[in-house]
DNA sequence: TAGATTGTTAATCGATTAACAATC
DNA sequence: TAGATTGTTAATCGATTAACAATC
């Protein structure tokens, strides 16, 4: 699979993992007061070349005006339809740990329309905890309370020996986005996608390329 | 700068960052009791091709048998080296809110010698506080502490807005790599490493290949 | 030896970049 | 119009995969 079909257009799969990333700094730019910019200047912002910032817009039909540059609040209501993010996805924690506790506290921007709605744990001591004005449900309630709130997305922080077991009821759900901060791999039907964050792994990553390479 | 130099050979980028997650891999197996593993069952476990993972393998000699597979001890010993994970990392944290104190108290994999040993904020509420066995100073001692202990890697959980500012110290005090979790971009000097981990984008194109690609 | 699996060489595929025409 | 910047086409570069020879 190397290309995703996005409003009858084909494009790259790694186009579309940088959209987001075009958004945010739309919308950043917004806020300062800019309205219109330009691909050079966005290269400096993005610390990322011109020419594959309007290749990746390019996609998407004639979005900048030749000479000019492009208008931003325009760009926004483009990737923002793109990126369907005009409603808001709800999100089920699972697992309330440290990292759970603070991903529901730091909560997500507000602007791309995340929204953590509850949150899950096995562990009696932290069930009925309230964190950040979610009570901590019990996870064999996960099931009933995601389709009530409907709930689209699950982060499972989850420690590694139980990871599978967790992304299993989270699939049973009827769950088909989520993030795993363990990094094993787990087993989940073909049309679940997991996407795994593993501090571990870039830590030593770049240990790797910082001492290997030393510029 | 698409290949990088080690132990006297050159790999390609890609082939690089996924050797952290090969020495983990083999690691699991060991504490399993698992002493020998075909590339077929690597990529059952890592679900990733196997001819990936002995086109990886190759760039550092022939160190798997024809016929027999790969030793698991001995791949242990040859990534260990090329990833020098023998002598432990030491890591300082900077901004102790909910995500800072959460990396601090799960600490890293023991087995790959990262090592928080100190902790950083700005904060007059915070610095003084002890979090798993850390107490937490003020930034400004940031410089002399991270050379008493001899830290070389800094993680920094500190807000977009502050980011250049933690930054701009951390490289002020010769640290050349960085694990950086507020997503803008900051500007630092050429020998310098930061990595970015961007919850909310990793969210939205989950989302987006979730919704866009069924399977 | 026969069977199995690695490791290499070559082909393919995808992503990035260069050159430049189009046009605001 | 002249100047600037986009957007397209083609070239390059890197990563992955296929085919298969080597050999344990």
């Amino acid at each position: 699979m190397t290309e995703i079909n996005l409003k009858d257009v084909n494009i790259p799969k790694a186009t579309a993992k940088r959209l987001p990333l075009y958004l945010r700094t739309f919308l950043n730019l917004d806020m300062e007061g800019i309205d219109r910019i330009r691909s050079t200047q966005l290269s400096q912002i993005m610390q990322q070349p011109p020419i594959t910032i309007r290749k990746d817009f390019s996609y998407f039909g004639s979005l900048g005006r030749k000479g000019y540059g492009y208008d931003v609040q325009y760009m926004i209501k483009v990737l923002e339809e793109i990126l369907d993010v005009r409603e808001t996805k709800k999100i089920a924690v699972v697992g309330c740990g440290n990292l759970g506790k603070a991903l529901i506290n730091n909560g997500f921007r507000r602007n791309e329309n995340l929204e953590i709605v509850c949150a899950f744990d096995n562990n009696a001591d932290v069930v009925g905890d309230k964190v950040g004005g979610i009570v901590v449900a019990d996870m064999k309630r996960f099931k009933s309370v995601v389709r009530d709130k409907g709930v689209s997305v699950a982060i499972s922080t989850v420690p590694s020996q139980f990871a599978q077991e967790a992304v299993d009821v989270i699939v049973d759900a009827d769950i088909t986005a989520i993030l795993n901060f363990a990094p094993d791999r787990v087993r989940v039907p073909k049309n679940v996608h997991v996407q795994y964050i593993d501090l571990t792994t870039e830590l030593l990553t770049l240990i790797l390329l910082d001492e290997k390479l030393g510029s």
